[in-house]
DNA sequence: GTTTACGCATCCCCG
DNA sequence: ATGCGTAAAC
C-alpha cells in the first residue's frame, strides 16, 4: 500500500480527474503476501572488500546497513558517492542479485560513474543494476506497462520547447492571444501548470502565493490547462511532468504491478533527495511496499531546485513516511581545505533557517579564498584566463580548473578570452544543441515516424514546406489518420502539393527503415534545402551541429531509445575554443553553470560575477525563500573547490534597459567576517 | 493564405 | 541584444 500517502493520492487523483484523465476509483483489493527479504543466508557472508578499513564509521554503517528505511544526511565532500558506491558493491557481495538494486540519482550520468567504480570493486558487473533519474525510470516502466495504461508503447516525450509549442497553440484556439487580452506567455502558463503539479498545489493556491495579478484570470486558465491535457492526451504525448504523475498513478490504481516493481527492487537508494520533489517522494513510497529497503541521501543545505518545485522538506519528512528510519549523518569533509571551508560555512550559517550539520574538515590551512574585484567584466575575463594560465605553470592540469556561474549568459565574454587564448575547455549547462531549431527540426521527421500522432512533429514539418502557413498545416494535419498517414501525403492538390509529395516520399522511404542512422542520413539529404531557405545566417554552425547528431544516431540500433535520450538525457557539453592537443593528459577546463556542477570537484575553482545582481540574480531578491536558494548555490559552488577558489566580482554591470551599473560585491561574502576572504585588487601592468 | 517587417517585452538555473 | 505576436504587404 501507499502508506501514509493515501489521502493526499486520492486528492490529487481526482484532481486529475476533474482535467480529464482516468480516474482511481474501483481499485481492487488485492491479498498480500509478504516474502521474507533476502539476505539473511546461511552463515556469514565473506567480504573481498575491507570495508571497515576504507570508510569512516558512519560511512561504515550506511554501507553494512541493508535492510530498512536509512537516511543519510551528508554534507558536501563527505564522500556521499563513495559511499553509495561501496554500499552496491556490499549489497552484491552479500548475495543480492545487481537486477534488485534500484539506484536513482539525479543525473544518469552519475548513475552510470557509480556503477562503474562499483564494477571495479567487487570485480563483477554492476550493469544489471537499475539505475537513473526518476524521469528515465518513470519513462522505462511507463513503457513497459503502457498496454495496461492504455498508451501507446511509442509515445513520444515532449521536452520543455514542444510543450511550449503545445501550450501556445491551446492558447490561441482560445483567442487569448490577441494583444488587447493580457494573458500569460507560453512560458509562464507551463511554468505554472507545472507547479501545480510538482507542489501538488490547487491552481487557485498557487495563484494567491506567487501569482496574485492572475487570480482574475483563474478560469481561462484553467481551460487552457484542461485543453493542452486533452491535447497532449488524445495524440501520445507525453511531457516531463506527465511521465512523474502517470508513474505515481500506475502505482496507485495498479496496486499489483506496485507489487511487481516493488519485489522486483528490492533495494533502493535515491540520491540528491533534497531537489527531489512531493511527487518523486510519492514514487519512492510507492515503490517500497513489499519492503522498506529505502535509502534516502542528501543534503538540506545543498538544495538548489526549488524553481522546478523540489522540497528540502522533504529530507526532514522522510523519517515520518518512514517509521523506523535510521538517520546516519556525514559531516567530515574530505575535499576542502580549511580555508574554504571555514568560507562555505560562514555563508550558509547566513541562513534564516538552521541546517542539520557542520562541516568539519583535518585538511587545516590552505589558502585564504580570494575576493578579486575587477573593474568591469573584460577585467574579469582577462584576470581568470591569466590566473589560468599561471595555474598551469604551477603544475595544475587544466582539467582540474573549473570556472562556475550564476547563468550561462555570464560565461560569453570569458569564452572569447578563453579562445583567444587557445585555452581549451567545454562548457556545460545552459544552451543545449538539442533545442537549437535546426536539430529540432530533424528530430521531428524521426518522431513522426516513431509516433505518427505526433501532432507538434507534423506541425513542424509541416511548417518548413515553402508555402504551407499555419492554415494548411491545420488543415493537414486534420487529415492525418492511420499507422502510416504520410502516404496520403503525395494526394493532396493545390499550393504546396510538389513539397508534399517530396515529404510522403522522403517519410514512406524512412519508416521502411530499422536504423536511425539510415533514417537520419535520408532525412538530411531531405532537410539540406530548407535549412539553406529559413536559417541563412550560422550555416556552417548549423551543418556541424547536424553532422554532431548524426554521429550520436549511428550509436543507437532502435530510433525509439535515441528519441527517449534526446529528451530525457540530451548530451550537454559543447566544445568550444581550441580542442586539446591533449597528449599532454592535462585535459581542459571546465566552464560549467553551478547547477550542472552538482557532485563534482577540483582543485582550482572561480566563481565569476560574485556580484550583488548578477549573484544572487536580481530576479530572485524579490522573496526570503528565493533569496535562500541563491544562498545555497553559492554554497554549492564554493564547496566544489578543494584548494583555491577565486571569487571575481565586477563592479559594472551592464542591464538591459538601464545602461552601466555601479554594483557592490555579492551580499553573501559581504556579510561573511573580513579574515575569511583575501581582498585582491586589479591593476593594469602598464 | 502566406510572408515579412516592425514594435514590444523579456532575458537563468533543468529533466 | 533576441524572440515573440501583430499588422501590413505579397
Amino acid at each position: 500500500m501507499i502508506g501514509c500517502s493515501t489521502r493526499r493520492t486520492r486528492y490529487w487523483a481526482s484532481h486529475r480527474v476533474a482535467i480529464g484523465a482516468p480516474g482511481a476509483y474501483g481499485t481492487p483489493v488485492v491479498k498480500r503476501y509478504t516474502l521474507r527479504a533476502e539476505p539473511p543466508r546461511d552463515g556469514p557472508p565473506s567480504f573481498r572488500i575491507p570495508y571497515a578499513e576504507e570508510l569512516n564509521p558512519q560511512q561504515l554503517e550506511t554501507v553494512t546497513t541493508l535492510e530498512g528505511p536509512l537516511l543519510v544526511v551528508a554534507g558536501a565532500g563527505s564522500g556521499k558517492t563513495r559511499t553509495l558506491v561501496y554500499r552496491v558493491a556490499r549489497l552484491v557481495e552479500s548475495g543480492v542479485l545487481p537486477s534488485a538494486i534500484l539506484l536513482l540519482t539525479f543525473t544518469r550520468r552519475a548513475a552510470q560513474e557509480m556503477l562503474r567504480r562499483a564494477t571495479g570493486l567487487v570485480g563483477g558487473s554492476c550493469a544489471q543494476v537499475a539505475g537513473g533519474t526518476f524521469h528515465s525510470f518513470a519513462h522505462q516502466v511507463l513503457r513497459r506497462y503502457a498496454k495496461q495504461l492504455g498508451m501507446s508503447p511509442g509515445f513520444t516525450i515532449l521536452d520543455r520547447g514542444d510543450s511550449e509549442d503545445v501550450m501556445a497553440f491551446v492558447r490561441s484556439e482560445r483567442g487569448l492571444d490577441r494583444k488587447d487580452r493580457r494573458f500569460p506567455r507560453k512560458q509562464a502558463l507551463v511554468a505554472i501548470l507545472s507547479k501545480t503539479i510538482n507542489r501538488a498545489m490547487a491552481l487557485e493556491d498557487l495563484l494567491a502565493t506567487s501569482y496574485p495579478q492572475l487570480l482574475d484570470e483563474r478560469e481561462e486558465l484553467e481551460r487552457v490547462f484542461i485543453g493542452y491535457v486533452a491535447y497532449k492526451e488524445s495524440r501520445q504525448l507525453v511531457d516531463y511532468d506527465d511521465l512523474l504523475v502517470r508513474l505515481r498513478d500506475l502505482l496507485v490504481t495498479h496496486p499489483a504491478i506496485a507489487e511487481q516493481l516493488s519485489r522486483r527492487y528490492r533495494y533502493i537508494m535515491v540520491d540528491e533527495y533534497q531537489d527531489t520533489n512531493a511527487l518523486q517522494a510519492e514514487i519512492v513510497r510507492g515503490l517500497a511496499t513489499a519492503h522498506t529497503n529505502v535509502v534516502a541521501v542528501g543534503d538540506d543545505a545543498q538544495s538548489i531546485y526549488a524553481f522546478r518545485g523540489a522540497n528540502f522538506r522533504n529530507i526532514m519528512d522522510f523519517p515520518a513516511h518512514f517509521p523506523g528510519t535510521r538517520v546516519i549523518t556525514l559531516e567530515e569533509n574530505y575535499r576542502s581545505s580549511q580555508a574554504i571551508l571555514d568560507l562555505a560555512n560562514a555563508v550558509i550559517e547566513g541562513a534564516r533557517e538552521r541546517y542539520t550539520k557542520n562541516l568539519f574538515t583535518r585538511r587545516h590551512g590552505g589558502e585564504r579564498p580570494a575576493l578579486v574585484r575587477a573593474l568591469d567584466e573584460l577585467e574579469q575575463s582577462r584576470f581568470v584566463a591569466q590566473r589560468i594560465l599561471e595555474l598551469r605553470e604551477e603544475g595544475v592540469p587544466l582539467g582540474e580548473i573549473a570556472v562556475l556561474f550564476r547563468s550561462s549568459f555570464h560565461a560569453f565574454d570569458l569564452e572569447i578570452e578563453l579562445g583567444r587564448r587557445d585555452i581549451p575547455f567545454v562548457k556545460r549547462g545552459g544552451f543545449r544543441f538539442v533545442e537549437a531549431a535546426h536539430v529540432k527540426d530533424v528530430l521531428a521527421y524521426l518522431r513522426v515516424i516513431a509516433n505518427p500522432r505526433d501532432a507538434v512533429s507534423w506541425r513542424r514539418i509541416l511548417l518548413l514546406l515553402e508555402g504551407v502557413g499555419h492554415k494548411s498545416v491545420q488543415a493537414i494535419v486534420g487529415t492525418l489518420a492511420g499507422p502510416a498517414p504520410w502516404r496520403a501525403l503525395g494526394e493532396r492538390t493545390g499550393r504546396g502539393a510538389t513539397e508534399l509529395r517530396r515529404l510522403g516520399a522522403v517519410l514512406t522511404e524512412m519508416a521502411a527503415l530499422e536504423n536511425p542512422g539510415e533514417q537520419l542520413a535520408l532525412v538530411l539529404t531531405h532537410y539540406a534545402p530548407a535549412l539553406r531557405r529559413i536559417h541563412r545566417e550560422d550555416l556552417p554552425k548549423r551543418d556541424r551541429d547536424l553532422e554532431h547528431f548524426a554521429t550520436i544516431a549511428e550509436r543507437y540500433r532502435e530510433v525509439g531509445s535515441l528519441l527517449a535520450d534526446m529528451a530525457l538525457d540530451p548530451p550537454t557539453d559543447s566544445v568550444g575554443g581550441v580542442l586539446a592537443a591533449d597528449g599532454s593528459g592535462e585535459g581542459i577546463v571546465t566552464l560549467s553553470t553551478i547547477h550542472s556542477a552538482k557532485g563534482l570537484e577540483w582543485h582550482t575553482v572561480f566563481i565569476l560575477w560574485a556580484t550583488d545582481g548578477r549573484f544572487p540574480s536580481m530576479y530572485h531578491m524579490s522573496d526570503d525563500g528565493e533569496i535562500e536558494e541563491e544562498r545555497r548555490l553559492m554554497y554549492v559552488a564554493m564547496t566544489r573547490a578543494k584548494d583555491l577558489l577565486y571569487l571575481t566580482c565586477p563592479m559594472e554591470m551592464h542591464e538591459r534597459g538601464m545602461g552601466i551599473l555601479l554594483a557592490r560585491p555579492s551580499r553573501f561574502v559581504e556579510d561573511v567576517p573580513e579574515a575569511l576572504l583575501e581582498p585582491i585588487a586589479l591593476v593594469d601592468a602598464d
